[in-house]
DNA sequence: ATGCTTCCCTACCGTAGAGTAAGAATCTGT
DNA sequence: ACAGATTCTTACTCTACGGTAGGGAAGCAT
């Protein structure tokens, strides 16, 4: 009678175990959360988490691995091959900054805790790092000329770690994903205090200026 | 017997635990970090610990006031305003890096545990909001036809956040102080796929390639 | 040489929370 | 309608660790 849902199939209450854990672990962080505080979020009992997931640190890292998961299906489309490699930078920040600002709840696991959390750093930085590879590679295809001794990787990794940096404002609700991907972009190729986009922008409107 | 020195006078033997705990905090974490591990490795007793700062939390946030104090001096020289707005924003970029480059202890006490420990993070996040705007500010300032509409505290966050994330791969040793901060100097003014320096440069040297 | 202050330790308490033992329902095939 | 598998719970155990009680020894006055 652990709240009226019962005797579900075991891989459905694995997805509802994983769903609320990642939802109390994104707001409480790793140490924070009790095994109870996420049995009684999914309407479960202590034991199912242990039945399912042998420990505590087996399920954050089931969270970890879903959520990452998620994360990067949600770049693939960036890899189309059809487009030009600066449109795919393009698609890839858009693809990036919506995933975050959808899921933030996922970005906080990922990010927030699971970076900072010795033990569970590597297996994030793993995907971190695929994406600074996926990130450098677009720089490198879409340089004219590239000045030799160019180090593509560390330039990726400033461009991701300011993509980060926004992401979080996007968490936070205080940008739009729109605004945030036109930044990022003219940082890449024009640097911060160029102008903006040349082509069309401001298309949209003129009002607030800030999104909420 | 704790180890043999004994008898300190109170100042000295809180600049020691102080000392220890950033140590076994940015080694270990917040939570991971036993009382006990720092009062070891303190050479103390536990209750010392206890007897002048009242708690563990009181003894973490004492870490985060002392290294962020520390951090701000550090950055200080930027401020001079006999310089230009641009060479102020050189200057402090060598000052955020090089500050990393040694103090790697305060580094990762104060991003990667502080930040990500609730309760904490807003009191870092105070230290790192006002790099913030002190970056808006200069970016502002050394900006000769700003676009309208152009919101420079959100690329403030970029460039602080791509620092960050370079800071970080300094931290670990893999890039040199002088290197990164040319990377974002340019990626600051021309962009990621500009050109490099366009004055001297190289001129240093070939020599090591790593600072200490 | 006696009190007062400062520094410091050994030994303990209390509890939060990870993990488990034991078994009760419910479903499925035959 | 019975056996076996699957889902699920209540009610524990046990340990790590934050925090404390109580006292001891060294310096410094007068």
């Amino acid at each position: 009678m652990a709240g009226g849902t019962k005797r579900l199939p075991r891989a459905v209450r694995e997805q509802q175990m994983l769903d609320a854990a990642v939802d109390v672990f994104s707001e409480n962080g790793f140490h924070d959360t009790s095994m109870d505080a996420i049995a009684t979020r999914a309407s479960i009992s202590k034991p199912m988490l242990y039945l399912y997931y042998g420990s505590k640190d087996e399920l954050f890292a089931a969270c970890i691995s879903r959520e990452g998961q998620r994360f990067v299906e949600a770049l693939t489309p960036a890899g189309d091959p059809a487009l030009a490699p600066r449109e795919q930078l393009r698609v890839a920040l858009e693809s990036f900054l919506g995933f975050v600002d959808q899921h933030r709840n996922s970005w906080m696991v990922l990010y927030r805790q699971a970076l900072s959390q010795q033990g569970f750093a590597g297996q994030v930085q793993n995907s971190r790092d695929r994406l600074i590879e996926l990130t450098a590679h677009l720089l490198e295809s879409s340089t004219r000329e590239p000045d030799p001794g160019t180090d593509f990787t560390i330039m990726a990794v400033a461009l991701v770690g300011a993509g980060e940096a926004v992401a979080d404002r996007i968490a936070g609700g205080e940008i739009d994903v729109e605004k945030a991907a036109d930044l990022l972009e003219n940082l890449a190729w024009r640097g911060l205090a160029g102008k903006k986009r040349p082509d069309h922008l401001e298309s949209e409107h003129p009002e607030t200026g800030y999104s909420a």
